[in-house]
DNA sequence: TAGAGATAACACACTTGTCCGTTAACTACA
DNA sequence: TGTAGTTAACGGACAAGTGTGTTATCTCTA
């Protein structure tokens, strides 16, 4: 049984979904479900493992828990793109030119950077090593990094120089984004990430909380903050109109981003 | 007269040296000169333009005045390279694993950041981005990077924040390079460096100053500090013996980096 | 220590990106 | 408004990078 043809990032993401959906399984087994050599389910394995998303071991490979890979960068980025560029669309309205606008490390806000230079003149601040490759070759666009301790996992930089460094700025906006949302607070698994945040939305002036609808109703370990602490929540449209609707009830200032569906 | 057929970029830098030594030419002379299309002409100025080494006028260009090219990191990066990799060679001798090294914004240092996965494990502390990014994908290095506003043309992060990030660290060893040293004081042409380059100073146990013999009998708008502030100062073997019997008697603590001659 | 599983080394196909010239359209200036 | 100078658009040549399979070598472990 061999599957049609594609490329190779669709091959790793579906190798990853097989695996997390099976627990454990063998490399041999992978081969021929995919249709490719043993060679090369080696190298597909040694780069899933690379991005923290599963454990090898001889005989096969087997799921790391949720909690490990969901943080992991290469899999966030290959997670819910149509949804994210749906909000990033709708955020990018928000922004006037010669804001100072403040981004976090999120691959959502990332996709809003990358729209930042239809609105210039703009300043930008950013903890986000992608955020700041992406707009240092912008022209018209003012790049105010945040410095503190890398971390690769999130290919930012967090810790307290970065808090340090926020508080001694003042935004007009700040985009954030979290990996949960549910009973009227957003959730974050990691501590370093959760300062980093809350330091941020000290500084702004408008928190604006951007957020895809698969993380609707999930928890995390850490509550970062109330919804109602944010002045817009931006979700895109496939979010349940009955969530949508208690969120307003709750007096959560929602806005619907609607989807390209084509 | 056309010349022998070589790469785009040693053809950019003659078209610069061309220019640098003519004053002015016309697009014309330069398309006969190289044996190239007016078209490829155009776009290689277009690229010199935007690297800031030349200025375009219609029928020609021009070039531009020292003191703004010589800040240009494109430029930099193409000048002295050999004596940049000695001097970066001699300068990995001196780090040790476990080590925190500071790294300024300059291309000499930034050599001796591509060398760093030679003594891991290793913190690393710099504002350069091109430092930034070389060493954030290398493991074993622990990368903290000072925040502050981003310069295009040094590709690098300075400002009160930056200068605020480097007080609150302490490093073992600093690297640090700069544009000219003559009577016994090292100089450079822009001040928001000179204020980090100084912050960095004194947040270092050791001093270590890089400096090509190009740069040798130089000055520049600003004095930076006196050479017998740093502990050492690294010249490559291009030095004349001469300049450096002066500097140690002069009590500046000189090595000599051999240039490789094959 | 034999064999299953994993890796290293090499070669080839394919994609991607860069460079460059031609032609045509455009623009500033006399 | 004509013309020299410039730019935009297209396509081909070439180099560089990526992905893949085959074969050979290595390494666990039963």
């Amino acid at each position: 049984m061999t599957e049609r043809p594609t490329s190779r990032l669709d091959r790793l993401q579906r190798i990853a979904d097989h695996v997390l959906r099976e627990g454990s399984v063998s490399a041999g087994e992978l081969a021929q479900v995919f249709g490719v050599s043993l060679m090369t389910v080696h190298r597909d394995l040694d780069e899933l493992e690379r991005q923290g998303v599963v454990r090898k071991f001889r005989g096969g490979v087997s799921a790391q828990p949720s909690s490990v890979f969901e943080s992991n960068l290469l899999y966030r980025l290959r997670t819910a793109t149509a949804e994210k560029a749906a909000i990033a669309r709708h955020a990018r309205t928000m922004i006037e030119p010669g804001m100072a606008v403040m981004l976090d490390d999120s691959t959502t806000t990332l996709g809003v950077a990358e729209l930042l230079g239809e609105v210039t003149p703009l300043t930008v601040i950013t903890n986000f090593l992608r955020v700041i490759n992406a707009t240092s070759a912008q022209p018209g666009v003012r790049l105010i990094a945040l410095g503190g301790e890398y971390y690769p996992t999130h290919d930012s930089f967090l810790g307290v120089p970065c808090i340090e460094a926020i508080e001694s700025l003042r935004a007009d906006v700040l985009f954030t984004s979290t990996s949960a949302a549910s009973a009227g607070h957003a959730y974050h698994q990691e501590q370093e990430i959760v300062l980093v945040k809350r330091a941020m939305m000290r500084s702004a002036n408008r928190k604006v909380l951007l957020i895809d609808h698969t993380k609707l109703g999930g928890t995390a370990l850490h509550q970062l903050a109330a919804l109602t602490d944010f002045d817009d929540v931006v979700v895109d449209g496939g979010a349940p109109a009955d969530v949508v609707r208690a969120l307003r009830e709750s007096r959560v200032n929602v806005h619907v981003a609607p989807l390209h569906t084509d």
